[in-house]
DNA sequence: ATGAAAGCGCTAACAT
DNA sequence: ATGTTAGCGCTTTCAT
């Protein structure tokens, strides 16, 4: 605009030329300033500054071998469990000066083949996943590039990758022994859509082999509004439940508001459980009982993990996180035991 | 491990002498295929698989000038309407082939000025800034990169970057003066943390100038928790509000569950607002009234904008959007009007 | 249709 | 302390 000659971004050799030195005494002053006498020091840096020249990050990268970008794929960002695990995740990669590449794939795992494409384009060094349903194109690209690659919020010590999580079908266990042990055997179960995730089935498949309950199973998609809708089901049955188990905690929550909205008080009427432990779950009214996910912890962890494997080349073993339950207002034992 | 003589990545000059071509014709059948006769496409394509050749990220990137890489610096991930506004962000970018880079700030400008140089380290050609309040640094680095980098959840047509978002002060007179069109005059305002947040300070500012309002306020975190305690204090002093302004619809939540716990009647006793409306507002209980703050369309048209900015280097005009009030149940003429 | 060779912007080994 | 130079892995003319 106001320069005469339009000149591109500047580079090494234009500052060293401006400086009159070469284009290593200008590296030097970048990347070992103490190795340069101060008054070249100082030409080159107000050469710098005139050139308003900035390193190309490409080509840096291109000598380290280096991207220092780690590719995260997960469902949706939209929902309130995985913006805190991505949080905590992205707080300890920054700390190992690692970035985070957000990919979201819409529980959809072909979406996810294609966008893990797109993380190794852009050089990404490392893959996060979720779960371990995955097409078989994801792993082919991490076989191939030899990329060091996580799966999280799953356990399963077998698989493929390392999984670094917690025991979904514990999970679901652990809820429905507490709804049990309180005397509840009617119980609606209020889940997750079923396509291609596969924590809902682990717990889900955790709620199997339980013979004094009688389930009857409601799906929803995780949000608020759809543990409203699948409460307004519940209610509609004449064999009305005393529990309502939901497999997660926005659901808990649109259970709670829509329970209210009939007048059912809770849990005098109907227990209400969860699972998550969202930050809020703690102050719903009644405050939830919920099954705590370690999804902070997990998140550390498989920053760290993937970290290691990035610099250092070991691979992590897989890492099993416990669930606890964390009994609060909404549930009690069923009246008349 | 399996392999005899341990070889690391391959590269294309390994493939174009395994498939006794030159380098120039492996990159074709990469970049341009329908250049290449099938045959010798034929066996380049076996000695790329053979040798389980990945191009390189960098080494394109240096040659083409472009990382594909956007970043964006929000407060937090562990918060709904970032988590929604990135998702929306990051869904747009993705169509422009782009991939998001997330880095956390905490509120903490001088966080973010560093951030930003990490950034700009990895070769972000964009930036996505939250507000309109930074250190000069994040500035001079904008400058010295000529970086395309534009500022949202605010609206400064003066502003030095582009600001896309929406009038924070307009959506707080909004909520003032519909609860003052109720008969509301006694009223205690609960706003997030005003440490470097121009958000919340432009919103309070859009409080001011009614003279019949009689505003208290009470400072939180934004958390479902601090909107709890919030309600403690407003509960405990004599003066009581009629009506409870909440500058976050997190905060919003956390009041109407303490008020239930306090059976304290909304909105018959306390009319509730929020400004936000979060995906769950439309379900709390009771619905909560609200100022809607279109975050999607804001993610969309920031990642429009940058894309654009970006490829075709024309920097985008401010965008204003709409907030608009959404009446639920929350709130009711005061009563004895 | 294919190859040879010149870079892209930087780092690092080797000289001086 | 500073300079020379050879790459890094690819894309892209320019020839053939």
């Amino acid at each position: 605009m106001d320069n005469p000659k339009y000149r591109k971004r500047a580079n090494l050799r234009d500052v060293a030329k401006l400086a009159n030195v070469s284009v290593a005494t200008v590296s030097r002053v970048l990347n070992t300033p103490d190795s340069v006498a101060e008054n070249t020091k100082a030409v080159v840096n107000a050469a710098i500054a005139e050139l308003r020249f900035v390193p190309s990050a490409a080509a840096r990268a291109i000598n380290s071998g280096r991207s220092r970008v780690v590719g995260a794929l997960v469902p949706t960002l939209d929902h309130a469990i995985f913006a805190r695990y991505l949080a905590a995740l992205e707080q300890k990669l920054s700390e190992y000066r690692l970035s985070l590449v957000v990919a979201t794939t819409n529980g959809d795992a072909s979406v996810e083949a294609q966008k893990a494409q797109t993380l190794v384009d852009i050089g990404a060094e490392g893959l996060i996943v979720s779960g371990i349903t995955h097409e078989p194109e994801l792993f082919e690209l991490i076989e191939r590039c030899q990329l060091p690659a996580v799966a999280t919020s799953y356990f399963d010590p077998d698989f493929l990758l390392p999984t670094i999580g917690y025991d979904n079908a514990g999970a679901g266990r652990i809820a429905l022994e507490y709804l049990l042990s309180l005397g509840h055997s009617a119980i609606a179960v209020v889940h997750g859509s079923l396509n291609s995730n596969d924590r809902t089935l682990a717990r889900l498949k955790g709620l199997e082999g339980h013979d004094t309950a009688r389930l009857s199973f409601f799906e929803a998609d995780l949000s608020i509004e759809d543990g409203c809708a699948a409460t307004n089901k519940i209610l509609s049955r004449d064999d009305g439940p005393t529990a309502i188990l939901c497999l997660s905690d926005v659901l808990a929550t649109g259970v709670l508001y829509e329970l209210k909205r009939h007048k059912v008080a809770v849990p005098d009427d109907i227990s209400v459980i969860g699972i998550d432990d969202l930050p809020g779950s703690a102050h719903t009214f009644p405050a939830l009982t919920t099954v705590h996910l370690p999804v902070v912890r997990m998140g550390h962890a498989t920053a760290t993990a993937i970290s290691e494997w990035i610099e250092h080349g070991k691979r992590p073993s897989e890492r099993l996180f416990e669930t606890d339950l964390v009994v609060r207002e909404s549930t009690r034992a069923r009246t008349g035991i």
